[in-house]
DNA sequence: AAACAGTCACTGCTTAAGCAGTTAATGCCA
DNA sequence: TGGCATTAACTGCTTAAGCAGTGACTGTTT
């Protein structure tokens, strides 16, 4: 006697129609990973990983000014991002100024080193994304994002789960 | 001057509308993530990794019986793939056995423990990629999956790039 | 048969992420 | 004003992933 689904809309897995390697999950680990490698691969020349692109991105954007934002912002432990920091100005890409306002802050910033790879990093960046979205139309890159963002506000709001 | 886009059906980013937050990337990185996350608060009680999770999964389907197998499948280098074992044979959720046919090979498969969880498993699983794909449908799921698809696929097939 | 390249599982090494705990600074409230 | 919770950045510790290299074994070629 198996339980009837209550709200069939809704239920794409039931545990029984499993195929791993056609699962969402499985497809979307594996996207972000030749992305990734990819992403790796172009800015080995510019000894620069994916992960520190990430961030050095977020900075010319004014995404984050301080660690704690780039923390928030990127769900990045904040151990990790101080060391990546290090990274990054120890490269001579950002530099650290303590805050005078608030004196537990440090703000970050490129320096003109950082700022004059930017071009690049955006060139390299968007070469990678087109070469994934090869042959998509407007039409798919915009519903791929409203599917992604859908699946992060499900992800994100009811976390307790069912 | 700038330099006219070519073939603009493809070119989706061009390096200046790079929104991080909104692009294709972080989203992807992000869904990921929080699946990987929500996976791992569901998997707790047994003691059990997304990753490791995965992994029971393969060798549940059949899609892979070595760890050479789960590697090319799963993108996963050989070394971690020993030591992923390691941890699954030590929790007795699989056993290793070397092949008669050909002795390099050793052969991996569910002990009676490891099959016994796999319902769970299969139902965790399940949990997670429906509490993401709420209010989805299954047109949306399929067009999901196609188009991850295809960013699997540009990304694989010439990996040399432009 | 002997040499050869290729494959499999495994090992040491390096890198980096997450967690827990520390210190300094801030805002709040009695 | 003094105490208290909160926040920012940072530090040690643990875990695990990727890389390079090893030894055992296989199929192939000559």
């Amino acid at each position: 006697m198996k339980k009837e689904s209550r709200s069939p809309a809704t239920v794409h897995y039931d545990g029984s129609n499993y195929d791993p390697s056609e699962s969402i999950g499985f497809l979307l680990s594996r996207v972000k990973l030749v992305m990734v490698a990819s992403l790796d691969a172009d800015l080995e020349s510019l000894d620069i990983t994916g992960a520190q692109w990430a961030v050095l991105m977020r900075i010319a954007h004014g995404c984050g000014k301080t660690a704690a934002d780039l923390c928030r912002d990127g769900s990045y432990d904040t151990g990790s991002m101080t060391r990546m920091i290090d990274r990054l100005e120890e490269k001579g890409f950002i530099h650290r100024e303590r805050s005078t306002e608030d004196r537990r802050v440090v703000q970050l910033a490129l320096t003109d080193q950082g700022e004059a790879l930017l071009p690049e990093l955006r060139k390299i960046g968007a070469k990678m994304l087109n070469r994934h979205l090869k042959d998509f139309t407007a039409a798919d890159v915009q519903k791929l994002k409203d599917l992604l963002r859908r699946m992060l506000a499900n992800g994100t709001d009811s976390a307790d789960g069912a």
